[in-house]
DNA sequence: GCCTACTTGACAACCGGCTGTCAACAATGT
DNA sequence: ACATTGTTGACAGCCGGTTGTCAAGTAGGC
């Protein structure tokens, strides 16, 4: 009886976009305050998580966007005085960014405003079932990820 | 300790953006064939599950997207022939539109092509995990968009 | 019958993704 | 040294969403 899996996964698939759309709405909410974005919320991540500077491409890679998107971000990023631009030895054209101090301090309110909106939103839920969600949304998402839609192999990797 | 929910919480969000994204092409790869996208399936999924036409704001109500937004979809789906408009009596300025016979059509083939991709895509993944994930889903999403990223009142109704 | 308020389509603009192209620079092979 | 290949930033354009505005049609109160 594969029909109540089938069902199972639409009603995933309907919650994913729904949950989707809550989340960058919820997360743009949060970051309004700190003339932040979700999108720009995750470049700074990018770079606090990292230990070095991180050209353009790097942050790309990391956060799994096209360089050129995470060059917009960045443009729109760099006024806000929350990067430092340094030079690259390595390539004079692409230049390594890093967190100034107000980028880190602004990351680390960031940080603590998302920590006390995700404690109160799971409030009541008991961890095993957030646990094994996240479990089956990972597989789900490699699943889906490395097959596509028919097994057709994938436009992976992007331009280069 | 809330350490560990929190986590997983970032986790799902996190599986969240990536099978969001994943779903979308793979909807979009599926689509291509019949010449249609994500976006435009589910137009015709709103007019093919309704027992009436149905004007542009009536499905962007059904599917929860802006009246715009549908009627960008619905004026690119008309060219298809995959739709038809009928005059309404009640509004002479918005015609109600529903599914013409290749409409129809190119829907129930929609719909056989993201069967047999799910079947495929939940091979070996037990029932109840996917239902509790949906129910996890559907529970968070529900929690997200009522209470935004504070308590604050949601910015619903959109609009009108 | 008229005035107001709502609904609707059309249009323009924006956002955050994407792709594609071009030119500059870097790295590598010969 | 030189040619080739790869990386990068800049820019333009597309997609699917959003918002806002305007004018036309509709509905309801008076």
């Amino acid at each position: 009886m594969r029909h109540e899996t089938d069902e199972s996964l639409t009603r995933i698939c309907l919650a994913v976009f729904r949950l989707n759309g809550a989340l960058l709405d919820a997360g743009d909410e949060l970051a309004r305050p700190l003339l932040l974005t979700s999108a720009r919320w995750q470049v700074l991540g990018a770079l606090a998580l990292s230990d070095t500077p991180l050209t353009a491409p790097r942050i790309a890679q990391a956060i799994g966007l096209t360089r050129q998107g995470v060059q917009k971000q960045l443009n729109a990023l760099a006024p806000l005085g929350y990067l430092e631009k340094l030079e690259n030895d390595d390539n004079r054209r692409s230049p390594l960014f890093w967190l100034s101090d107000a980028g880190r301090r602004a990351y680390q309110e960031m940080d603590a405003l998302y920590r006390s909106w995700a404690a109160k939103l799971v409030l009541g839920l008991p961890v095993e079932e957030l646990a094994d969600a996240a479990r089956t949304l990972e597989e789900l998402a490699g699943r889906v990820k490395s097959w596509g839609a028919s097994n057709t192999p994938q436009r992976g990797g992007r331009e280069s």
